[in-house]
RNA sequence: GGGCGCAUAGCUCAGUGGUAGAGCAAGUGCCUUUUAAGCAUUUGGUCGUAGGUUCAAAUCCUACUGCGCCCA
């Protein structure tokens, strides 16, 4: 009895027998697969060869013919390998035979086309560059597991063109971003990812702990507070990209760890950061060629400027109810809200009713970019009271695809204010809501040495990714899902 | 947190109470300008884990673990 693994092991051994390393220290490509497919594929008729040695290195993910045709993979394209054994040594020989799908090889040869005309690579000379041990996925149906597709997400993206384009496409528009905003002289920083205090937003945290100092931290739920010291430190226009960590449940739009950009921008408010955030949005999907976006069976242009709609608004339209009038009680507001079927709660406030209300009835139905504006204060614990009405905040929040994407304030500058924001907040907390902020009177402080007029946006960058490439779960758009670290099944 | 579903060979999947199967991958031999190449042949399994029911369990029941989907 002897596993496909001990045979492959076997391979190895009998290579280096015959003084040939399995695992090659380099290899010099003359040429990328995609640079041999654009010199020569056009140049060449069926049954022609060039006489020029070149060399290609890749990783074999198709055999035919007994070795006759290898399928080639480099980074970006596939490419065959035509060898006739009788034009190779002894070596070589034997280096072909001990080829298995998802080996790396280096090949010289000359370019030409076969019969079918297909353009390969005749060999010359073989290179086993990595002997591998375990074979790939099976070549035709690819993994279907999901968890192995996450667990071995390498195989994966070296199996899936699709999967491999998503994360593609997600760098690009990362780095696209930041040369966005660097041109429109945006500065980028960076903050503590340990928080001896929650902050930022409410959100439940992981908690670690600093031996050296013996001291609890907090992983961050968001950067904002950080970000907003460094505007009163004397920077006008900053973002930071980074890792946000949140204690919650995983589902096909929240994983525990994402990526966010958090933009600050001084002197101005919320009406203005909804034009910027507009503007990175219709760039970055113009950028990757999308005017309208598909997402799970939904389309949405995202050319035309957005629609822009106060909450309360939205909830008449959508739902026929009035929580507009001045002085409506909370009661009359859960009167209004059970009237369409809500169960409501006997201690939940016209501001809360009022977020059930939108977060039941109407989101589900922002397919088409809609910023929602003007939420109630109460929920809104770190941005100013709207100038025309101050039961609401200056707030808008970007939903896309029935989701929010990107919270937009003019941000709370007032140290009063913010300081019995945070009360009511730590109220809520002492009351058992985990997710309630916490005083941070280090952020006090600092508001106390003035910060300027602000307005503010996070933006969630695996949710942006999976809007723009199509992806059905934020798990596609992470080549590293969290998951549990108990491993099922034999691996 | 609740509900539903899935877990069988390296991969993709059949098998629903009675001797564990196929295709691919891998080994051997043949063929040789193939396109999921072909032909012949061989190897490969604690049927997720632990209990239970039964003369008999991959199959039925319970719990657990992991993953997926829906709901909160």
């Amino acid at each position: 009895m002897i596993t496909e693994f001990e045979q492959r092991l076997n391979k190895v051994k009998s290579l280096r027998e015959n003084n040939i390393e399995p695992y090659a220290y380099d290899f010099k490509s003359s040429h990328s697969i995609n640079q041999v497919i654009e010199l020569f594929d056009e140049k060449l008729k069926p049954s022609e060869k060039v006489e020029q040695v070149i060399s290609v290195a890749g990783r074999v993910v198709a055999l035919r013919n007994d070795g006759m045709f290898i399928q080639l993979q480099d980074q970006n394209n596939k490419l065959q390998i035509f060898t006739l054994r009788k034009e190779l040594d002894e070596e070589n020989k034997l280096v072909l035979k001990k080829i298995d799908r998802g080996d790396f090889i280096g090949i010289f040869g000359y370019p030409c086309k076969t019969d079918a005309g297909e353009l390969s690579i005749r060999t010359k000379s073989i290179t086993m560059l990595t002997k591998t041990l375990r074979g790939l996925p099976d070549k035709f149906h690819g993994l279907s597991n999901q968890e192995v597709i996450y667990r071995q997400r390498y195989l994966d993206t070296i199996i899936s063109k699709r999967s491999k384009a998503v994360f593609e496409t997600r760098s690009k528009i990362i780095t696209e971003l930041r040369c966005f905003l660097s041109k429109i002289d945006f500065l980028e920083v960076e903050t503590p990812v340990f928080h001896p205090i929650p902050g930022g937003t409410t959100a439940k945290p992981f908690i670690t702990h600093h031996n050296d100092l013996d001291h609890k931290f907090y992983l961050r739920i968001a950067t904002e507070l950080y970000l907003k010291k460094i505007v009163v430190g004397g920077f006008e226009k900053i973002f930071e990209i980074g890792r946000i960590f949140r204690n919650e449940g995983v589902s096909i739009r929240h994983n525990p760890e994402f990526t966010s950009i958090e933009l600050y921008q001084a002197y101005k408010d919320y009406d203005f950061m909804m034009d910027l955030v507009q503007d990175i949005i219709q760039h970055l999907a113009k950028f990757i060629n999308k005017s309208s976006i598909e997402w799970n069976g939904m389309t949405a242009d995202i050319s035309k400027p957005f629609r822009r709609i106060a909450v309360l608004d939205l909830i008449k339209e959508k739902t026929n109810l009035d929580f507009s009038p001045p002085k409506m009680t909370d009661n009359e507001a859960k009167k209004i809200a059970e009237s369409v079927g809500l169960t409501i709660d006997k201690n939940k406030s016209w501001a809360e009713i009022v977020e059930l209300v939108f977060e039941t009835k109407c989101e589900k139905f922002l397919i088409e970019p809609t910023f929602v504006t003007d939420f109630p204060k109460e929920i809104s614990p770190l941005v100013k009271i709207h100038r025309k009405d101050s039961r609401l905040a200056e707030r808008a929040d970007l939903y896309i695809m029935g989701f929010e994407l990107a919270p937009i304030y003019s941000e709370l500058t007032d140290p009063v204010e913010q300081k019995k924001r945070f009360e009511q907040q730590s109220e809520k907390f002492e009351r058992g809501d985990d997710e309630a902020m916490h005083f941070d009177s280090d952020f006090i402080l600092a508001l106390e040495h003035g910060l300027p007029p602000l307005a503010g946006m996070g933006l969630g960058i695996d949710r942006l990714v999976m809007i723009l490439t199509g992806a059905k779960s934020i798990k596609d758009v992470i080549f590293f899902p969290t998951l549990s670290s108990k491993r099922a099944g034999k691996i």
